[in-house]
DNA sequence: GCTAGTATATACCAATTGGTACAAACCGGC
DNA sequence: GCCGGTTTGTACCAATTGGTATATACTAGC
């Protein structure tokens, strides 16, 4: 093997990336693939395998570089109140940053899972988990400390801290005000008062 | 004008509701509406027009049938804090009754809302607009007489009930479990308490 | 400079996309 | 039984879909 790829393979995924996020999988033609990613097309299907294959590896590579980041970033604050806090301030500043409405993709994708394989899901599955688990961390965490009431249900409180970040971030694809985020992400602030 | 159409436009209709509903605007393919409302390619173009009028003919024959009688139906209750329990009440068993997962059409939409016209964009906005004003309506109701606590903001509220309802239908479209659904639902219970 | 693996450009494929055209069958009022 | 509009089946359209093939150009190690 004299010598490996040459193109940037990474670079040229999240153009991918960033073609998924917007049009979804089926909407995504591979067209616009190649030439978003400026990657030839036969190199495009050697280096990645077909449409399915690609969207799988671009909603992993959006689920390491940005979701798995954002929560070892919070969790590094070593302040789980304001950790929490920080996750919707930074949700809604996303939401209201993002003209071109993509929204989440990997709350886009919840809505495509029943047409979508076993990989896709597991993607999917994992980090609505994670995303679950890292709010009641922190509350459990807070409650150890002192800092946040002990009477509240973390696990309860911590579904609906999720449920409200996605509908965030799916109510900011749609019309909407900017006066309606800001409310539902002070009342999830709220839920842990 | 002898004489007018002879198929049944409405159920026609509602099939393409269906299609629309579970596979969203750009995967449903006129094939399919075709061969799943039974009217002839010809007919259905004459009656409906394009693809997009169809959607948008669809679309507004859910939010007519399905989301404005159930606004109607629970404030007919005229017992505000049992009408809002009963909404999530539905909601969650609707969601776990939705074996092939189509989720709400209206809220699917919402994340369509960017690639369609300004007619989907009204009756979603609207849609949205009036489940706000459902929950806000009940709870001013519920405070003037006495039945829930009069230091809640009912718009914020009204805003985080309308935000869960759709996280638990966004949600029950991709992995989930029973119970983070049923936790959202009592949250959101919880936050007229 | 040869070689082996890679990238590119291009042509090609069958299938499907949304949409149109049209002739024939159909029907109720006259 | 004729008439005007409807429905139907089918053929057709250009464009696009995801995917494959191939011939050529490129590049690094030998």
């Amino acid at each position: 093997m004299p010598w490996g790829k040459s193109f940037d393979e990474e670079a040229a995924l999240e153009k991918a990336v960033q073609v998924f996020w917007s049009r979804g999988f089926d909407s995504a033609s591979m067209a616009e693939l190649i030439e978003q990613t400026g990657v030839n097309r036969g190199s495009l299907y050697n280096a990645f395998g077909g449409k399915q294959s690609l969207f799988v590896q671009a909603l992993a590579k959006y689920d390491r570089d940005r979701r798995k980041a954002l929560l070892a970033d919070l969790e590094a604050l070593d302040d789980p109140r304001r950790a929490i806090c920080e996750f919707f301030d930074r949700v809604v500043a996303k939401t209201l940053d993002d003209t071109d409405r993509k929204g989440c993709f990997l709350f886009n994708t919840v809505s495509e899972c029943a047409t979508q394989n076993e990989q896709v899901n597991e993607i999917v599955a994992n980090g609505l988990r994670e995303m679950e688990g890292f709010f009641r961390r922190s509350i459990e965490v807070g409650q150890a400390r002192g800092l946040i009431r002990d009477d509240i249900d973390a696990a309860a409180k911590a579904a609906a801290l999720l449920a409200l970040s996605l509908a965030i971030r799916v109510l900011g694809r749609g019309p909407h005000s900017e006066e309606t985020l800001r409310m539902i992400a002070a009342e999830a602030k709220a839920l842990i008062d």
